[in-house]
DNA sequence: TGTACATCAGTGAACGCGCGTTCACTGATGTAC
DNA sequence: TGTACATCAGTGAACGCGCGTTCACTGATGTAC
């Protein structure tokens, strides 16, 4: 049934972007463009009605992803009592049982990482992976104990911070179902706990 | 010029394993069959003379990988003065210019952790995987300040910083060329000197 | 030690399949009057 | 408001290509005598 009206339109595009942005943390920036045309409900030959490349949409699906995790993280970040208590609840929820079970609905840098690192320089999705890395650097470093550090300390502990949450994320995600997983994950909320 | 002698088809062998090593380190698992065998100076047709399957390839290049690395660290464990002096040579070249580089010899955790995450489960890599891990794991819990911490806790340590390392390397490396790249790991850098 | 022949490591064409991308086609939508 | 028609979003076949795997073939290696 071809020839939709534009709203129809509209809401076909916004739902190829929803579903990228999901399936491209489940199975890697490699997943096909008829998969992520199906999960939207259509088929494969009207993707290059709404991009111009498989790379554009990459990059926008990586947007999209940070962008959610952004407004998961502020949210957080709204409803928490303190600083550290905000600091808190991010992690506890992203070494989670769920964030590791659901990579399609969890943080992009731990999904996406090893992925972006592969694509050639200047890549539109390198942007958009480097554009939200800061922008959740921003909110870890807004978080640091407010007592003392400088700007510059209060973001090299985002880094350090960023660094240990997707690390044991991955490997726990790595290694699901054995022992280590959850160790992993368990030493890492401890010790990032304020 | 087929029909090669026995001690050729050892060399042909062992060249698939070490290129393998090296190229799904790069390129990830999903590097193909003709590239590997390319890599190693044949041609992808006689692949299924030394190995079942790619799968298999694939679990034995990253127990060699792995093997790989083990050597190394154990190279800087007998050389340094003590344990901390060991420990600060892993994060330092861990966290290198050259690391960040070279992940065809560099660690394969950052380099396969996620597309390990996305095996399904019990595929002879994963468990490849976990059994590097958990050697990698075993050095750097014993090279804890072994002043204080029982084994429990010299291992929870060993798994923080494994993830700290794992994670800046990766993030790094999907930065490579933005100023945070660099910022990620001489913030881990510090972090983990003793 | 030398000869005759069976073995088998490596080659390269071929298999079915899935990839990103293109395109002729369809028919409801949106527009012009 | 109603009719006539141009537009164009989505379909599905097709493109060239690369994938993992198979297989007939080759000819030097290894073995039997």
């Amino acid at each position: 049934m071809p020839r939709v009206s534009r709203a129809e339109t509209e809401k076909n595009r916004a739902a190829i972007e929803r579903a990228s942005s999901k399936l491209i943390r489940e199975q890697g920036l490699g997943v096909s463009v008829a998969d992520l045309m199906a999960a939207a409900g259509l088929t494969h030959g009207g993707f290059y009605g709404h991009f111009e490349s498989k790379d554009e949409l990459k990059a926008i699906a990586c947007a999209r992803a940070f962008a959610e995790s952004v407004e998961r993280w502020n949210k957080r970040v709204a409803t928490a009592d303190d600083a550290g208590a905000a600091r808190s609840a991010i992690v506890e929820a992203y070494l989670s049982s769920y964030s590791r079970a659901t990579p399609g609905a969890s943080c992009p840098l731990a999904a996406l990482a090893a992925d972006v690192a592969r694509e050639n320089d200047g890549t539109p999705v390198r942007e958009a992976f480097n554009d939200g890395l800061e922008q959740l650097v921003d909110i870890l470093a807004s978080l640091q104990d407010p007592a003392k550090p400088d700007a510059a300390a209060a973001r090299d502990q985002a880094l350090t911070q960023l660094s240990t949450l997707v690390g044991a994320l991955m490997l726990a995600r790595a290694t699901r179902g054995k022992p280590i997983s959850n160790e992993l994950m368990a030493a890492a909320r401890e010790h990032l706990q304020p």
